[in-house]
Parts: structure tokens; sequence; C-alpha cells
DNA sequence: ACAAAAATAATAGTAATACTATCATTAATT
DNA sequence: AATTAATGATAGTATTACTATTATTTTTGT
């Protein structure tokens, strides 16, 4: 984990894991706009200052948690393409990965739950790179995780036709729609082929079909 | 436009122009977390409360600038493709009409500046609904603008290919990513194959080989 | 041209936000 | 047992996101 995100690493302390965590919950609870630390400090309690003392501010706090799902999903891609050979499976098997809702089996444990993160990420995923701050941001490596991510997927997408001009830009494409097109599916439904609390099934097929048209194109 | 986006219409006054037209400016110069309708009154040398007689609060005052944009597209769409037959034309001219960043003649104008407006809809937009207020938004019908665009792109490949599973699927990707692959390229390069300040037509190349790949699929 | 109505400006006020700073207390380490 | 480190308690500040009130200016209808 980039250490510019935190001053403290939560990690390290059960204060620390006790705010990576509720503050997790709470920003889906309520909104990353309407989320303080202030808020976080009561409902954990303990003091502000406290938190001040792990995260400069509520924005870096936000980048590493999503820093920290982005993270996640790569190892979880790696494992579970490791003993794939064909490309056209990994990249299906990626595309699940990226859907399909983690199922919390973890409830109790004290630090990040998977299925919060995921929330997190469709809820508030692009607000951390859609500041004034991109740039410098980017330069201290805080999207490394989710640039990582898209190159793995490239990189599977170029195994699978050398030729294909835009790998990158097509990972990029699924990584959003992945979870835009579930936001869009649950919230402004007009927007998708999919009804209100559809399942997956559908999100799953139409990313594929993208994808493997647009790769396998002649 | 929906009237529960303003309080007083501001295209009905100089002071309501005015502050459509700067504030827009001021939102793209510093951003929109950091915009406040404060500074957007010294700068036009008014007062806070003047603001709030047109604009609930800024979100509203975002949303209200951003369907003014999906509306001129739209508008734009339906003038260009006017006489078009052939839908695979069409289709070329809406993501001409997304990608390409519209030069700005009419600088001097007193209203709302189209070259402005696709800079706030590339940083900005998706703020406009990644709010918990979404769902009562969208039953408000603030969105309404957006979701008609794509519907109409949606129908548009239907004529192509009655058969395709996701029109408004592939649309509502088309329409995010003419705007995120842009912001990528000049922002995170690493997310797409376009080099910093390229060109849009590389992007929109991507955008059609994507869009026909996916629709012309056997 | 004059009165009434409408819009704007000026000013004040409030609770909350996004911090920073200081010092006391508690816990961990050597 | 002494030192260091982490946390808590408390205070303070400029700014934000508003609401309210009253004065002044502008627009309009007759």
């Amino acid at each position: 984990m980039n250490e510019k995100l935190f001053l403290r690493n939560p990690e390290e302390s059960v204060l620390g894991r006790k705010i990576v965590k509720h503050g997790l919950i709470l920003i889906n609870k309520i909104g990353f706009e309407e989320f303080t630390f202030k808020k976080l400090a009561t409902e954990i309690s303990t003091t502000e200052s406290s938190i001040y003392r792990y995260f400069e501010n509520k924005h870096r706090f936000l980048v590493y948690l999503i820093n920290w799902y982005w993270s996640y999903i790569e190892y979880k891609v790696v494992f579970y393409i490791n003993n794939i050979n064909n490309p056209e499976i990994k990249l299906k098997t990626v595309i699940k990965l990226l859907v399909e809702e983690p199922i919390n089996k973890n409830l109790d444990t004290d630090f990040i739950s998977e299925n919060e993160a995921y929330m997190l990420v469709m809820w508030e995923g692009s607000k951390s790179y859609l500041t004034r701050n991109v740039s410098k941001d980017n330069k201290d490596r805080l999207f490394k995780p989710y640039k990582d991510l898209c190159e793995r997927i490239s990189s599977i997408i170029v195994e699978l036709n050398p030729k294909y001009k835009f790998p990158h830009s097509i990972a990029s494409t699924v990584l959003e729609m992945a979870h835009s097109q579930k936001f869009f599916m649950q919230n402004l439904p007009a927007l998708t082929d999919f009804s209100k609390d559809q399942d997956d099934k559908k999100i799953i097929l139409f990313l594929e079909s993208m994808l493997f048209n647009s790769i396998q194109a002649k």
C-alpha cells in the first residue's frame, strides 16, 4: 500500500483498523459528501484528531479504500487465472470477478469487508480521480493498483489477439462499466437493458459480448 | 428545462445568465468540490443570497448545467442525422458529436459556452448522479436529457440490428466512455492506448470499433 | 410619470465542516 | 521504572452551506 496515502499505517493498530473498517461502512451508509471524520469518530468512540493522525483528509482515505479494493481484485485475478492457459477463459474469469458482488462470509473481521469495498467502488470509485489533483496524485502513484489491473487485463487481451489496437482502452472500459452498468441497473435502469434488481448474469453477458466482439473482429 | 432544477429561471434575467455563464467557468477552473456560491458571487459582483434565489444549492446548479449540455447535444444529434438514412452513418455522426471538443466561436455570448459545458461534463458529469439522492432525483426527472439521448442512440442501434440484445447498455457505454477515455488520455494515459495530448481521432476509432463490432457480430 | 411589485444588495446569523494545536493521559517498549 | 509512543480531551479557526431580514434599486402596469 502506497505510503503517501496515510500518515500512520492503519493496519498496524486496533484503532487504525477500526477507522478503516467503520469508515468504509459509514461512507457507504451516508455517501462520501456527507461523510466526515467527526461523524466517524463519534461512531467508533474516538476523536477527530485521532483519525487525522492516520489520514491527512477524507479524500486520501477514500483513495486508500479504493486502492485496497483494486489490489485485492488483482490478487484474486492472479489467483483464479493462475492455471488457466486459454486467454478467453482468463478474460471471462476476470469479468466474473469484476461484476459479481462478493458474498460476505467474513462478517466479523476487524478489517475491510470485501462486500463493502465493492459497494464503495461502485458509488464513489470515480471520485478518487475526478479532482483537480489527478495529475499530482498520479505522480504520487495513487492510482497504481487500478492501472496495474488495467495493464494485466490488457496483456491477456494481447495474448488473445496481438493485433488488436486498443487493449488498454477496452480494458478500462470493461473495468468502468462493470460497476457503472450495475449502478445504472439499480438506480437508472433506463440506461441499461437490465431491469432493476436483476442478477449479474446479464451484465456479464453484455461485457463478454462487447469485449470479445471487439478483440476478435476480423 | 426541468423546473425543479431552479427556483427562478436563470435564462430570463441578466443576473441569472451571468450566474450560469460564470458559474460554469468557475467550476471548470477550481473544480466542483472547491466551488461555492460565495466565490461565484464575488466573481460576478453580486451576493450569495442573490444566487440562492436562483438555485437551491450547488448540486442542483451542477445538474442544471449538465442537463443543458445533454439537451444541446441531443439537439445537435437530431439536426445532424436529420437527412441521413443509413443508421451506420448516423451512429458515426453521433460518436463524432460526443467526442469532438466543440470549438468556441461564440466567446462573448452572455450564456453557456459549449466548450466549457463539454469540459464540465468530462470532469464533473458523473457527480450529478453519484449521490444518495439518485433515485429521488431520477423520479424528479432530473436525468431526463441524458436518458433521452441514450434512448435515441439506442433506437438507431436497433435500426441497424433489431436482434442486438443490449442497445441501451452499449449506448450508455459509448456515452460514458466518450468523455472518460478523453479524460484518461489527458490525465491517466496508462488507462488508454492514446498518448497525452493526442487528438480525438483515435478515441473515435476505438468507440466505433467497439460499437459496430458489438452490434454487427454474427 | 407615478405607484406598486419584483428583483437585487447589504448585512447578519447559524450549525457544520475541515482542519490545526496543545496538553493530559494511557499503553507499549526497553 | 523510565522513556517513548499512541490516544483522548479540549479548544480554536476560517470556511461552507445555508436562512432571514431589511434596505435599495429596477421593472412594470396604468
